[in-house]
RNA sequence: CGGGAUGUAGCGCAGUCCGGUUAGCGCGCACGGUUCGGGACCGUGAGGUCGGAAGUUCGAAUCUUCUCAUCCCGACCA
């Protein structure tokens, strides 16, 4: 009988992937639940990720021409009520300011007073108020393109909420453009999906398949959404963001209008496209094992932790002068065009215990320096994407020369991981009866992971759809962009059909 | 908002059925010592209005009623 391998997060992945996820996140200490429901509290280590992730898209939306702005938190409910999908899609879930102030209620508790004469509604999503003023700022075809972008906390009220995947308020950035054509708009939308896949994949290290979303899934207002998919360690997909054609919907709504070149007042075209504290969600499910977070080189708040091994006074002295040395030839390097970031943990605690900390919190590189190091004038390296146990001893001049090389490498690993577990978990599956196989668990007391992506035919019809989002619990996820199209059958009525789509179960 | 469960120290729990000294345990935390190249150990200590309110009782974490909150399962979602 083997002995179970003691893992730092537990339970792991296969017994409780849920409560896995939770764990992950506290040990690595990325955020936590506030004290107000639905709503956390992003720790330092989580938010310099944001951080990262969020300069990095700045950069690539300013590169292609788009301009930050920041409009009100506060909606006027009139300004809602103008697109019924819309209202329709985010009534449920939005918060509602309807008073200004709070009084004394002359028992030593406070009463609201002051009763708005139009209630706000706390922005569960921009379209509307920056559609007004953007109504304001055109006029003519010259002022066309606008490329807006605004980073902000947006809220919807939740009924569920999950740390990162789902809370009631959440960090997002929002790109609303508005062009003198469709086509114009349309590309608009298809660049920013590109954007949007490229940074997730490059930068996160989390593969995705990206294309349409069908009629029922798509934005309320919205003509068309497409959307990035990711698979997770469960098998369940995750919409990792969304860019939306919103045709001219919003602009007949707020009266976005431009004279073009002839003369001729004519409505404009609209986009809105955004991606949320979600992603690290994503790549917590994506990257992490059952010894606690990985993160991406590229993302990491730092990234390497370097633990100083030493009993006494001498050799303190001795192994944090050669400890200076190295992190001096460190700051002097550059990964990802950036200054590599170093931690010295010289915490009063023992060196394993320092190991398995910096194991959990995922930080990809982690170096031993003791004695021996300085004798050999080595160091002692463990990857984050190796096992805990693999290290092993490289001279310090070469590992300060080739550390933006291992650095990448990683980078490159967990991609390709992440990317043969997607592949090993999508099927082509052309039979109903394998379809159901597919999505249903053995266990059904208690689901074993299963399932995956069923790359299969769909006939088009919401008939379809429903029923196998009602019968299994899955979703068409993706009409995917490239290379799906051939004649079959649909798996579920076995009417013609010329494309497979993405079926899963999703967050 | 429907169905189920749970609220006891920072976290995880026992105790509740069957009321009875000063409410326990593990982890964590603080201090002292021995340790420290793979999750250390010993000792000492701090920390609780037992979710809240009312009731029954000589006596309530325990019984009754009400209430609040959280979690899980549904419907909704980046």
């Amino acid at each position: 009988m083997s002995k179970k391998q003691r893992t730092a997060i537990e339970p792991t992945r296969a017994e409780d992937y849920p409560q896995w996820y939770l764990n992950v996140i506290k040990a690595a200490d990325l955020a936590e639940n506030s004290e107000v429901r639905g709503c956390m509290v992003i720790k330092p280590w989580g938010y310099t990720i944001w951080e990262n992730i969020r300069d990095t898209l700045d950069g690539m939306f300013k590169e292609t021409g788009h301009k930050n702005a920041y409009f009100p938190l506060f909606i006027p409910k009139s300004y809602f009520e103008k697109e019924a999908k819309h209202v329709e899609g985010f009534a449920k879930e939005c918060a509602v300011v309807t008073h200004s102030r709070l009084e004394d209620d002359g028992e030593g508790g406070l009463k609201v007073a002051g009763k708005l004469t139009e209630e706000l509604i706390v922005r569960p999503t921009s379209e509307t108020i920056i559609g007004a003023s953007f109504a304001r700022w055109i006029n003519s075809y010259r002022d066309l393109p606008l490329l807006i972008n605004q980073w902000a906390n947006v809220v919807r009220w939740e009924m569920r909420t999950r740390l990162f995947l789902r809370t009631a308020e959440f960090l997002w950035q929002e790109g609303h453009t508005v062009h003198a054509t469709k086509e114009d708009a349309v590309e608009e939308t298809l660049r920013m999906l590109d954007i949007y896949t490229k940074f997730t994949e490059e930068w996160l290290a989390i593969p995705v398949i990206k294309g349409e979303k069908t009629e029922s899934e798509r934005f309320p207002g919205a003509e068309n959404t497409y959307t990035f998919e990711a698979m997770m360690q469960d098998r369940k997909a995750l919409q990792a963001g969304t860019s939306h054609f919103l045709g001219l919907n919003f602009a007949k709504v707020f009266d976005i209008k431009f004279q073009n070149r002839e003369g001729v007042e004519e409505y404009a075209w609209t986009t809105s496209w955004g991606v949320t504290t979600r992603l690290i969600g994503a790549m917590v499910m994506t990257h992490s094992d059952d010894d606690g977070l990985i993160i991406p080189p590229r993302v990491a708040p730092s990234h390497i932790a370097i633990i100083p091994i030493y009993r006494s006074e001498e050799e303190e002295k001795a192994v944090m002068e050669y400890v200076g040395k190295l992190v001096d030839g460190l700051k002097a390097q550059r990964y990802d065009e950036k200054r590599i970031i170093v931690e010295v943990d010289n915490r009063d605690t023992t060196s394993s215990e320092k190991g398995w900390y910096w194991i959990k919190k995922g930080i990809p590189i982690r170096i031993e320096i003791g004695p021996r190091d300085i004798e050999n004038n080595s160091v002692f390296m463990g990857r984050r994407d190796l096992s805990p146990k693999e290290k092993k001893s490289i001279q310090m001049d070469e590992f300060i020369q080739t550390v933006p090389d291992i650095l990448q490498d990683i980078q490159n690993s967990i991609y390709n991981r992440a990317l043969e577990y997607q592949k090993e978990h999508t099927k082509k599956i052309d039979d109903w009866k394998k379809f159901v196989q597919f999505f249903t668990p053995k266990n059904s007391e208690k689901p074993e992971i299963h399932g995956g992506f069923a790359h299969s035919h769909w006939c088009g019809s919401a008939e379809c759809e429903s029923k196998v989002k009602d019968e299994l619990g899955v979703t068409v996820r993706v009409i995917p962009s490239d290379g799906d199209e051939e004649a079959g059958h649909c798996v579920v009525c076995g009417e013609p059909s010329n494309r497979r789509v993405i079926y899963a179960k999703s967050y």
